[in-house]
DNA sequence: AAAAATTAGCAAATCGTTTAATTAATGCTA
DNA sequence: TAGCATTAATTAAACGATTTGCTAATTTTT
């Protein structure tokens, strides 16, 4: 194992102080008046023995860690992982690492993850927030903490945030339900307060509103298991007597397609909030509202990174519009009605 | 903004020294005989005043950063998220963070990653290796930092890994098409001479061997365009008839059924390797050779604490069975089979 | 030619911990 | 009672960088 070659062992081997050689290795000889001489021979002999600086150390000193926490409500969802991945190659970009974790509904563990974030002084915080997070969400901005929140907020706390156009999407994936003759038109969604869910179901009710027809709304427990889930959905539809649905996010929209496979029961008219291989290959194709994930993380690194380095004191506040990607699932003639 | 209580701040107001404190924090109260009575009042006094240690400089003076880096090849591949989130589970567990990213083949990228990661002093690497990464992963192994390896490994190296039975399981895999009188049983894989490819190439070898049959093997190009794939494997399975197909990853299936879908072209049968939502709900559902990512995910964080706590000494390389999981794609009588 | 200003570089403090070495007080043995 | 252990705590030196002031040498100004 070769030893690490610190600031010290340059300056020594140069004869010159160590103070010299950090200003020279962090872009501050002109404004610290080093000639241009010792410059080259400091920069040359850096990349000559390949000296990198201890990140620790350096981070300890000026308090910037270059680490971002990141905290989804469930990395292993196709949508998170897609925000993920773009997430870190934006971040890469702009210099900085990110450190996640995946919350799973667990209120708790997403407090002690925030604290243990928090002792490891990251820069910033890009968080998915869960109920009962406000207290926690507040204590980051008390300590002066950049936080850009995602995919949903939190209207009484005060932070930036980037979210989609969850009740245009809505209205605009239910109208489409509702142009294709479908007269009994339902939503299955959440138990849940969180502003994307509430303006899901805002946008289902404006178009449903518009068309003057009767809603059917059907919310599931958050983190409930699968099989009731399922259960719950299939007799939804079925006593309902469903001829569409929208389903408020993809694996909602994933439980009610294996339901109604296990029963044999032919499909409703069907749109999904947020995209999934899945359907795409699904046999109809499922028509989602999709969001615009390389637009939402851009929006979001450029907010988070702007803040981090005082720029613009104001919040933004962004939404990005969702596209409603039309396909079999919502216009098919299905199997059974040609006959 | 409130400040930040130190180590200092606490030994100030007690009256005693930051060590006194500092051994209480760390457990070594007994180990050091500080009194009881002393050790109660710092332990409350501790509590009051909510004390977190930071963890820089905690780092910067052990030399242990609790931290793991965690390299992927596309972490919005649902293997590699569900990998990243049991990973991230079970490293909490033991009380460590994870700092990830995606190499998306680009081995420059990832060298220089590994190298970051390196400088940041993570206390271990996991790591699923692409080609020319070997003098990478020698290097860090030089360096005297634990690694371990997954889903593939580099037999010129010697390390810790962890990975699935890939021959047994794509063995079965080929057994299986076979065994449902299919004659013509072809392989979709990539031109790569990563050990889980050339693995499962293997598999296959050996069960068409074992019918003495002809084997039908088409490599595709790693990180190509996915309409190359697509076009290129449709042409594999209709110019050479194909009764039964096994794809080597989930992708390239996906990519089958992708292309078999818009050509409107009846399946083969078929198995991939590789769990995905999609396979369930697939018309027909996908039989797949399942990896078992909790066991695997286990074993490799158990393996690297290990070596960190600097206990067993000896490599672990650990091989974890695969599940074969029959489903319809590879049994059914197709429709046009009916007739 | 003395005073002022500029140039080029350095010593030492600092970030917040851990830990090796030391000390002062007390109890025990011979 | 002098000498030795033991106990309970302290002092000060790390860890490896950044940054505030300072100094000495040179150049410019008056």
């Amino acid at each position: 194992m070769k030893k690490r070659v610190l600031i010290s062992d340059i300056a020594k081997a140069l004869g010159i102080s160590v103070t010299t050689v950090s200003f020279i290795l962090n872009d501050k000889a002109k404004e610290k008046r080093i000639s241009d001489a010792m410059t080259k021979r400091v920069l040359d002999y850096v990349k000559k023995v390949g000296y990198k600086p201890n990140q620790l150390a350096k981070s300890l000193r000026t308090g910037q860690t270059k680490i971002l926490g990141l905290l989804v409500e469930d990395i292993a969802n196709p949508f998170f992982s897609n925000v993920a991945k773009y997430i870190e190659r934006q971040a890469y970009d702009a210099g900085y690492h990110i450190i996640y974790c995946s919350m799973n509904n667990d209120g708790q563990k997403a407090k002690e993850l925030i604290q243990m974030f928090m002792d490891r002084q990251v820069d910033g915080f890009i968080i998915t927030p869960s109920e009962g997070l406000e207290d926690t969400i507040a204590n980051i901005r008390q300590n002066n903490i950049p936080v850009v929140l995602f995919d949903r907020y939190i209207p009484t706390v005060d932070t930036h945030y980037v979210v989609s156009d969850n009740k245009k999407g809505a209205y605009e994936a239910t109208k489409h339900l509702l142009e294709n003759e479908n007269k009994r038109v339902g939503l299955i969604s959440l138990y849940s307060n969180q502003t994307q869910m509430r303006d899901r179901l805002e946008g289902y009710m404006q178009a449903m509103d518009e068309f003057q027809l009767q809603s059917y709304i059907k919310k599931l427990q958050l983190g409930a298991p699968e099989q009731d889930a399922k259960d719950q959905i299939l007799e939804f539809i079925v006593d309902n007597k469903m001829d569409a649905v929208l389903f408020s996010t993809n694996y909602l929209a994933v439980s009610g397609l294996k339901a109604l496979k296990e029963h044999r029961i032919p499909l409703p008219r069907m749109a999904a909030f947020d995209e999934h291989t899945l359907f795409k290959l699904h046999d109809p194709s499922i028509t989602v509202v999709s969001q615009n994930i390389e637009q939402l993380t851009k929006e979001l690194i450029q907010t988070l990174v702007a803040d981090i380095a005082g720029r613009s004191k104001e919040l933004r506040k962004i939404t990005i519009p969702c596209e409603l990607i039309i396909r079999e699932s919502s216009i098919v003639t299905l199997p059974e009605q040609i006959s």
